[in-house]
DNA sequence: CGGCAGTTTGACATTTTTCAACTCCTGTGG
DNA sequence: CCACAGGAGTTGAAAAATGTCAAACTGCCG
């Protein structure tokens, strides 16, 4: 069984990840976040005033839950991975971030502390802008505000989504499904004809037990359905490119 | 077993609820919202002037996941529960509403569809407002974005606490009881002293079944989760009141 | 009174978690 | 250069929890 994958070798995620991205993730990289470039003029010359970039390495901590929201970060580029603990040390993997999202929006405007965790999965541009300065910027410009609700609007169904994976799925499989989906819808954004059953495409970059906290499922649970799902034909994977081959079955056939 | 209670009578929630709100509720209920009441002069009498209120009975159908997001509603008196469903016909509980929530915020922003279903759990009071005077008042008044993205939040946080007891608890009983501290919070929201161990009493308008996909949990299982708690002295009802004797008890024992 | 919606309870089936062992790979330090 | 520790993944068997099915009960309302 399984001969056709193993003929291609057998090929466990690395623990530690290359640091250089595959050009297809660079190419999705934006300079500026692709709701803040929307500004007019003044607003993003002054945008481009406030804050600092810096260059982080992969599995650094960017955010941590708990503590008070003092930075808005801004992904240039790279992926981060937002999680929220339980008092006991389970995990819920909320959703993986990537260039253009902003990170500590709902904290920031709440003044109250982060409540996520953030995580870079790779070598990440991330800017960073204190609470103040972000304060005084949005004061400055009204549109800021505006442009601030819609990606707050869109964190929010993010959030909905994770929820609805959890809940209104019956079978382990189809909450697997579902987040192998949403990762592959999240790196796919600039080229994704979104509802075709063409296969996908992406680089894997999170292990079985952060699969697990994504689908609230256990590690050994996920090891087994991706086993079933490459054996169904469902998914191909070499290295850490992922591929899945029927999008629209792997939504119906898992209730 | 079970005598303290079946002596007080068998009172299962009634299938109708009654119209009239107890004067605990009423008394949380404001004129106009929350948050837009914070308005300076002129956009406070320009809110007054968009949209109409009108009344509801219990149970009825305020907007429907997958429509058009062409209203935006704020609730003025009573509450209603936020429903997402999955194509098999499985329910998501998202959360309950009351006075001065906004229902629509997100999907009027992102220009979409409905992503939830708002039933009304009693009789309530709704200010309605089209989409097109909505962007007409944001326009003029630009503190009404601000007013909004704090609004959407807060709703971003509501979504996340949700996906977070679906996803952090390991047993039925701790979702369960997360749920019915949610539950107790949102209708103490104007007398609540948080994070003391008092009793917390509130007016329990769901069924079981509306428990079942708050926490991701089967009708059968949240009866029998309930028959336990009374059992153990964490939960009190007598008609439709339920109190929670032991708060944080409840959080902690429950993993 | 009968029907209905909601709840309760038991027996049973199933799924998933847990525990445990083992492999493969990588990075580290002697 | 090798040994070793540790992370990641795989697999099996047993255990526990929850879902499912079925049946009965309660109170309400027409």
């Amino acid at each position: 069984m399984c001969v056709w994958w193993k003929r291609a070798g057998y090929f466990p995620l690395s623990p530690r990840r290359p640091a250089i991205l595959p050009r297809s993730v660079l190419k999705t990289s934006t300079p500026s976040s692709q709701y803040f470039c929307s500004f007019s003029g003044i607003a993003l010359r002054d945008f481009h005033s406030i804050g600092i970039s810096r260059h982080h390495e992969a599995h650094e901590i960017l955010l941590r839950e708990g503590f008070p929201a003092d930075h808005l970060l801004i992904i240039c580029s790279g992926r981060v991975k937002l999680t929220a603990a339980s008092a006991e040390g389970r995990l819920l993997l909320l959703r993986v971030a990537g260039p253009g999202d902003i990170l500590g929006l709902a904290a920031l405007h709440e003044h109250t502390v982060y409540r996520v965790t953030s995580e870079t999965l790779s070598a990440c541009t991330i800017k960073s802008i204190p609470r103040a300065d972000f304060v005084r910027f949005m004061e400055a410009h009204p549109e800021v505000s505006r442009i601030t609700a819609m990606a707050l609007a869109r964190e929010y169904n993010n959030a909905v989504l994770t929820a609805r994976r959890l809940a209104l799925h019956s079978s382990a499989a189809g909450k697997l499904a579902s987040a192998l989906l949403d990762l592959a819808r999240v790196d796919e954004l600039d080229c994704a004809p979104a509802h075709t059953n063409l296969p996908i495409s992406f680089l894997m970059q999170l292990t079985h037990e952060d699969l697990g906290s994504m689908a609230g499922l256990s590690r050994e649970t996920v090891s087994r359905l991706l086993t079933r799902f490459r054996r169904e034909g469902h998914v191909f994977q070499i290295h850490d490119r992922m591929t899945l081959n029927h999008p629209v079955q792997m939504e119906t056939r898992y209730g």
